[in-house]
Parts: structure tokens; sequence; C-alpha cells
DNA sequence: CCTAAGATG
DNA sequence: CATCGTAGG
């Protein structure tokens, strides 16, 4: 039932890239030589940051410039911006392996916002996209040529909804489209990249809609999903990267009083979140930062919530357990616009 | 069976407004005293085009400015734009009465691409527009509290479709909207000013649509538009302003050969233009410029026509045939740009 | 308030 | 290739 697809380029051909290791076809699960690759190892992470990542310490900073403040501004200014990760892991090793996610909402529309810029200032290693809204055929060449990276879309049937990608510098060993369920997988909202040493997914998890029209879906979609996740969590790690819809403690919105009863605050929708961190997963944001308020990956577009930072947090890494000792840091980067959501990353180090 | 409606302020209050000249409602001809006019007069069109109209001779043009070109550009530089009329009438008078008409694809469109700039620079005692798109509700500001006019509205009972206005510095004698026909009234085609010594129509006719699927609306249309205008002439001299959706002969398109079977350069539209000509009308464009080419009042945003000069004359001014003497020029204003029609422009002698 | 698709031109 | 309404969020 569950449509297993080989790792094959879905758009175009992808030129001769140094970056992204190859995989030849046929080889289950061979790895190719890798190529300029600091640390070089047998292991699929070892795609190691490279020392480009984050920005040069350039002293003279322009003093004109303003600060980037939260405002409802639509596109960013990257200069400002940190992307280097400090911190270590608990075991005191650096981060060497970065995961990042954005709920773009329209990528054609974010493009023509930075996109590409973004891409190319975080640097991660594994980048997973939701409501990119665009089907195979319509996606701009700007993105489907982007250096460095192997490209997995998942399009829904219904043109300009929904829609997810994954985009990884180093070839997967394989990449499964859906959950194994006809009807969620014809909306395009997951991705599963397997790697040597964890799976990475890239979700969309449904909307409840306005007056929790699709609730029910909602519903059905949680224990889909969490039968999906669960049984790749028998064979590896899972690191799940996206939005999952949901604020899932008082702490994670904004107005939570006011919520209780809609879409993504429900006490439905919040036990769907519990019962992943039941069942052996951690939200690193709120591990790393238990107390740690004010912090929203999505403000509505109306009433110029974001200037206000009234928001929720609703974009997540939920990471299985035995993994939770790699993590390095998980930064909300809410000074980043080109959608109503933010994007989130996740360092890791991978030994 | 004709709507006929009293002179009423369409659209919310207007504030005292020096410019505009006051009827009191309920004296069915009476003219209200006239203010700030120069030769002020009995008669409704010596609303006198003011001294300020055309542009200051300033010696010191901006050199750096770039002269408009035809190119397909959203937005217009109307500083090197000459709004004044040097031509006399066949008498030899100067013009005194401005008429303007332009299809504007979408009003708040336009309005966000210097509409109202233009508005002031042409300074037209009477100002037509087609196209709207835009309920009565949905009325920017901005353009319902435009000084110096009083504004007559036709929308379409389907929103955001057709939609028509008529702007005029002085209050007609009476509006009518529409032509008289329940099923082409609602789609708000066509505004019917009154004034002392002649009618002003704006009209949007309707298309005959892609694939000529409706054609026959069109010429149902053309009929009975044409009799409502043959009865409005038996009163006084008609001025028609608007996109009469037709190219009448070969000059007025770029492609006459391979849009024979298209809409807007079929025969039978022609042959609606024909008859006007025949019923004792006047294209004022063309008898003024019988052999001129290439000069077109729309361009298809596609292909870049615009850029390209590759376009239709679609725009009117048809006259009766007794205000012909009148005329002291019509201009196709197609260095203008904010909507994939240009305005034109006819100036009047009225004694 | 945003995006995107669909209808209309 | 623009405009608009609508669905979806």
């Amino acid at each position: 039932r569950q449509k297993k697809q080989k790792v094959t380029e879905v758009v175009g051909d992808q030129e001769e890239d140094e970056e992204v290791e190859k995989e030849k076809p046929g080889t289950k699960r061979g790895r190719g030589k890798q190529t300029n690759l600091k640390e070089a190892s047998d292991s699929d992470e070892s795609a190691v940051s490279k020392p480009k990542r984050g920005r040069k310490k350039e002293d003279e900073v322009e003093k004109t410039k303003p600060k980037p403040t939260l405002m409802n501004k639509t596109d960013t200014d990257y200069s400002n911006i940190e992307f280097s990760c400090t911190k270590t892991s608990k075991d005191g090793d650096e981060a060497n392996y970065v995961v990042s996610s954005w709920n773009v909402d329209g990528l054609r529309a974010w493009l023509k916002k930075s996109g590409l810029t973004y891409i190319q200032a975080e640097n991660a290693d594994v980048l997973c996209l939701q409501e990119t809204k665009c089907s195979q055929e319509k996606l701009p060449e700007e993105i489907t040529t982007v250096d460095g990276y192997k490209k997995y879309w998942a399009s829904s049937k219904k043109d300009g909804y929904a829609g997810v990608a994954l985009f990884s510098k180093v070839m997967p060993i394989d990449v499964k489209y859906g959950i194994g369920n006809e009807d969620h997988d014809e909306e395009g909202r997951c991705i599963t990249a397997e790697f040597k040493k964890f799976f990475v997914i890239s979700v969309y998890v449904p909307n409840a809609g306005r007056k929790l029209v699709t609730l029910s879906k909602r519903l059905e979609w949680n224990d889909l999903f969490m039968k999906f996740v669960q049984d790749l969590d028998k064979i590896k790690p899972v690191i799940i990267c996206g939005d999952m819809n949901v604020a899932h403690s008082e702490i994670d919105l904004s107005n939570p009083k006011t919520n209780k009863r809609n879409a993504g605050f429900t006490q439905e929708e919040r036990d769907g979140m519990s019962d992943f961190l039941d069942c052996g997963f951690v939200d690193t944001y709120r591990k790393l930062y238990p107390d740690k308020e004010n912090m929203y990956t999505f403000w509505s577009y109306m009433n110029n919530a974001r200037s206000k930072n009234v928001g929720w947090r609703l974009d997540y890494f939920l990471i299985s357990e035995r993994l939770a000792n790699s993590v390095c840091d998980n930064v909300i980067r809410n000074t980043i616009y080109g959608s109503d959501h933010c994007p989130i990353t996740l360092f890791l180090n991978i030994k």
C-alpha cells in the first residue's frame, strides 16, 4: 500500500554538482564516492557544514541600515542575521548537520521575496518546505536549478493547494511520498527521505479549518501519520520537520484563552501533539527552551499580527528520543520574512 | 421601460465645491448659479477650461528623465505630456470643452497606477471611464471624493465585471443608466448625462468573446444601443464616448488579416460601427486623421503587444454630425499607462 | 491580509 | 498578461 519510489531526480536534470553525493541507481544502498566533503566518511550525514556557513564578521557594518524589527515586512534584510551555531550538543560537540523547515505559503510568491537568498544563507543540509502551492510543471526554473541540492516535490492533485518539498545536499537512500493513505496522499503533505542514520520528514499537517470544518480529517491524519512515523522509528530515528498546524501548549500562542475552539488550538489537536511526546518524540525547541515565551513561527497576515508578535508556534522539529543528545540548538528565525510563517532551524551533531 | 433616474449624488455626499455647478433637485432644468466659471453663461457647456489647463512651459526640463516610450510600463510619467490643445475648430475657435474617455481595466488597480494624477492632469469637463470592475460599495474613497466633479456610477450585478462611470464638472440636467434593456442594463455598460446642448454617453460595448461565444449578445446590443442613441439624437446632439469594442477598418488595428474572425474585427461588429457613421454620427478621430496609421487605444497585455505597438483602436468619440464643426481635436494619449487601454480626449469649442 | 486558480478580456 | 471574485489559510 505504501507508495515507495526509487530515488529519482523528480524535477529536471541536475548538472554535475560536487556538493551532491551521487548514488548509482540500482545499487540499493551503495554509497557513491563522496567528494569535497570535510571529514568525508561512510555516513550520509557526514555532509558537514562548510566553513562558509555563517556570516563573515565584517566589522564595518553600515550604521544607516535599520535594525530588522518584527514588522509586517514582506522581504528580509539578510545582512544582519547570524546563521552560524555556536552552541554544542550535550557531549560538547559542534553542530555538523543542519536541518531547516519553512512553510513558505506559496513557493512562487516566496521566491519573489528572497527565498533563494534564504536557501543560500541558511546553507542547511536538509531543507523542508511546506505549502509550496505549486504543481511540478509550474515550478520556476530558479528553484529547480538551485545548486547543491537534490530536490523532491510532493504536490497536491488540487492545484495551488498544500504541497511540500524536501531538499538534501546528500542524495537520500530512498524517498517516500505520502503516508500510505490514498486520500491524504493526493494532497502532497509528506515527503520522507531516508538517510543512513535517520529519516527526515517534511510534513504539512491538514488545517482543521474555519469553524473546524475539517477537524475530523485532521484527526484522521493524526492517527495515520502517527502510525506511519512509528513504523519508521522502528527502523531508525526520525526527524519530523514542518508545519504541525497546532500550538501545543498555552505558551505556544499569544491568545490561548480565546483560541480553545479555533483551528490549531483545540484539545483534540493538542492531544495529537502530546501523543508524539508520549511516544518517544521530542519537541526540540521546547526541550531546549521550556519557558521561553513569545516565540512563534506563524502570524496571521490579518490585523498586523506579526508587527505585534501576535502569533502561534506551529512549526516544529519532532525527533526520536535517541537523537536528543545530538541536538545543539533549534532556532526560530522570526526576523526572516517572506511568508506568514518563519523558518526554523535545527543544529545537530551527527557522529 | 427606460429606467430614468433623477439627478442624484450616486455616491456619498459631496462637500461644497466651487467648481461644481449646483442644480437644485426638483427644479427640473433650472440652472444653479454658476460660480468661478470663466465666461459664465446660461449654457451648461460654459464650464470653460481654466487657464490652468495644460502644462506650464518650464524651460528647464530635466534632461535626465527618459522620454516616455511605448513600452509595457505600468505607470506614467506625466511630466512630459502636453495636455493643452492648440488646435481650433473649423470656425477658428479655441477649445473650451474637453471630454475624455478611458477604459481603466479595473478602477482600483488603475488608481494605484496614478489614475488620479491623470484626472487632474487632463482636467476634462466630462470624464468617462469603462471597465471599472467595482461595485459601488467597494469604490475607494480617493475616487469618490475627487474634487470638482459630480460622479455617476453604473456597476454590474456581477461583481468585478464591466461597469462604467461618468464624471462631470457641471451637474447634468439628467442622468440615465442603461439603454432600456433589462439584460444588458444589469451589466453596467452605459451612463447618459444630459446637458443643455447635448448628451454625453459613457459606454462599454459587450465583447464578442473568445471564439465569439457572445457575438450574438453583442449584435443584440448593437441594435438596442443604436435605437437608444437615435432616440436621444432626436432631442439634441449626442457625444458617445467609450470602448466600442471594435476596430472599424483595417487601419484601426495592427493585424487586420489575421483577426477577421476574432472578437473586435468580425464583419458583423465592423458593420455595427458603420451603421453609426451611416446614421449621422462622426468618428471624430478618423475624420480628423483619415490616413493616420498605427494609432491604437488598446494593446493586449500578452506578448508585450504594447511595446511593439501591436494594438487596436477600440475607443472612440462618436458625435452627432451637427456637432462636427465644434471639434478642435481628438487626441489618443498613447503615452499614458495604467490600463491595457489608453485614454482618448476630445476638444470642442462650444458656443 | 496573503496566496493561488479560474473567469474574462 | 492583467484585472477581478473566490477558496483556503
